[in-house]
RNA sequence: GGGGGGAUAGCCAAGUGGUCAACGGCAGCAGACUGUAAAUCUGCCCGCGAUUGCGUUCGUAGGUUCGAAUCCUACUCCCCCCA
């Protein structure tokens, strides 16, 4: 559907492939069109990062900033104990509170440079603080009480898990009641009219919006975007080495600039719109030249968004180092004279003294901690996957002697085709 | 409450006393081809080890047997039908 919004911001959405749902279309461009509004978005402490599947939300906040809005970032802290029965076949694993804190905090850190979190109009707050300390008793009355449980169990959410025979505790039949009152808080407290979530939230945010209309009788809205899905159907974000984590301490920024160089052609266009903020022209044109800088291009944006000009210098001098043979690091000298390696590759060390015991390649790298068994060693040389600084191993017994190594005592490891990684024997 | 069916590796799904670490398919890994894409073809794919070895798997716990994913008993959970 597309449908010419008069709000900057909306426009921006509609245009660029944000849009799922609205609780009040016309309604709601009017209030962003009228001047500057708050929105905000719900996150839930699960783990301790967020990763890119929660990268669409987080874009929606950013250009919800841009156009001049306010948006506030809400942290699950309280809604994380309850635990969302939406989207889920089961029962989510319930966390301790010491867990769900130390989450909490893993995520605002991974947002990174996203969203300018000094600025006056970004607002991190945390459920916790109102939702921790409620009264039962008062809860039931003030909230409970204008909720009815004929609806709720007509909502897809609630109807997926009773239709399964899915076992649905009280406490995550409740789940909702909490969004819904924090939407009522932030509304009361803060004057924040609109929420945006991803699909899966549609029921969460809209009962929201209920209990602000009976408990307040003012309107408010809702927004969702649409849950993204690779070509072969499986949730973005995904891949071989686990979850694409949005904190640095769990992603490299080179991996994660990896990722975003190996997507689909296919979803070129669609990422570039979505995960970078280059306008909708440049896009076209980039899209319509070769596939391989497009998809450069959407990876240097796309980091630089999340971690920052600072890092791109680097990884584009590893990539051009890997393709042209060249050693994928610098090495420079403390002022004690110690070798330090710089690179942007996964960097393993292993004390010389290792070497002059035991001459087998596996052994170096199991002992370095490259790879986890003798078998997976194996099983790599007889792919044919294994190479040592550009030349391809063949015997699964490949000695290495320290009389190989020359100077600085790095060795350069290939596995497969794109993982690359350092190992270097300590003095 | 009564009756029937089911639970197999990350997922789907065969297997119904030894030839079963368990057919297939998907996902994953690797190779070839390419463009660090896709498609296709090939190899690997429980873990460890290694020329035929060891360990742990077929809902859970026992039992029968020289031998069980397969038979028996109990338990747990799920699906369907009737009330």
């Amino acid at each position: 559907m597309t449908y010419n919004y008069k709000s900057s911001f909306l426009q921006k959405l509609s245009t660029r492939g944000f849009l799922y749902q609205c609780t009040h279309d016309q309604e709601m461009d009017n209030l962003f069109a009228e001047g500057p509004q708050k929105l905000y978005i719900g996150f839930d402490a699960t783990a301790d990062s967020l990763h890119v599947g929660s990268l669409l939300p987080l874009m929606v906040l950013r250009w919800a900033h841009l156009c001049g809005h306010e948006v506030i970032l809400l942290l699950g802290g309280g809604t994380t104990l309850v635990g969302d029965p939406s989207g889920k076949e089961e029962t989510r694993t319930i966390l301790t509170k010491e867990i769900i804190c130390t989450y909490t905090k893993g995520i605002k850190e991974s947002v990174g440079k996203l969203l300018p979190m000094q600025d006056d109009r970004v607002r991190v707050l945390n459920n916790a603080d109102w939702l921790a300390s409620l009264n039962y008793l008062d809860f039931l009355r003030d909230i409970g009480s204008l909720f009815s449980v004929n609806k709720m169990l007509a909502l897809e959410s609630v109807k997926t898990r009773l239709d399964r025979a899915q076992n649905l505790s009280f406490l995550e039949f409740n789940y909702m009641l909490c969004q819904a009152y924090d939407f009522f808080v932030l509304s009361d407290q803060q004057g924040c009219m609109i929420q945006g979530g991803g699909s899966d939230q549609w029921g969460n945010i809209v009962s929201g919006v209920d209990l602000i209309r009976r408990k307040s009788g003012k309107q408010a809205y809702g927004l969702t975007f649409p849950l993204i899905e690779t070509r072969d159907g499986v949730k973005m974000g995904k891949t071989a080495g686990g979850a694409v984590w949005l904190h640095p301490e769990k992603k490299s920024a080179y991996d994660y600039w990896q990722y975003w160089r190996n997507v689909d052609d296919r979803e070129i266009e669609r990422f570039l719109l979505l995960f970078t903020c280059l306008d909708e022209e440049t896009i076209s044109d980039i899209v319509k030249g070769d596939p391989n800088k497009a998809k450069i291009r959407l990876a240097d944006e796309a980091t630089r968004l999340l971690r920052g000009e600072e890092v791109l210098g680097a990884i584009h001098e590893t990539v051009a180092a890997l393709s042209q043979e060249k050693a994928p690091y610098t090495v420079t000298t403390t002022p004690e004279g110690f070798p330090v390696v710089n690179t942007d590759l996964p960097l393993y060390k292993v004390n010389r003294s290792f070497l002059e015991q035991d001459s087998l390649l596996m052994n170096l790298l199991i002992e370095a901690g490259a790879i986890e068994s003798k078998s997976a060693v194996r099983r790599l040389i007889r792919d044919g996957a294994l190479s040592l600084d550009g030349e391809k191993i063949q015997d699964e017994l490949y000695q290495i002697s320290l009389k190989d190594l020359i100077d600085p005592f790095v060795i350069h490891i290939k596995i497969g085709k794109k993982k690359n990684l350092l190992l270097q024997v300590l003095p």
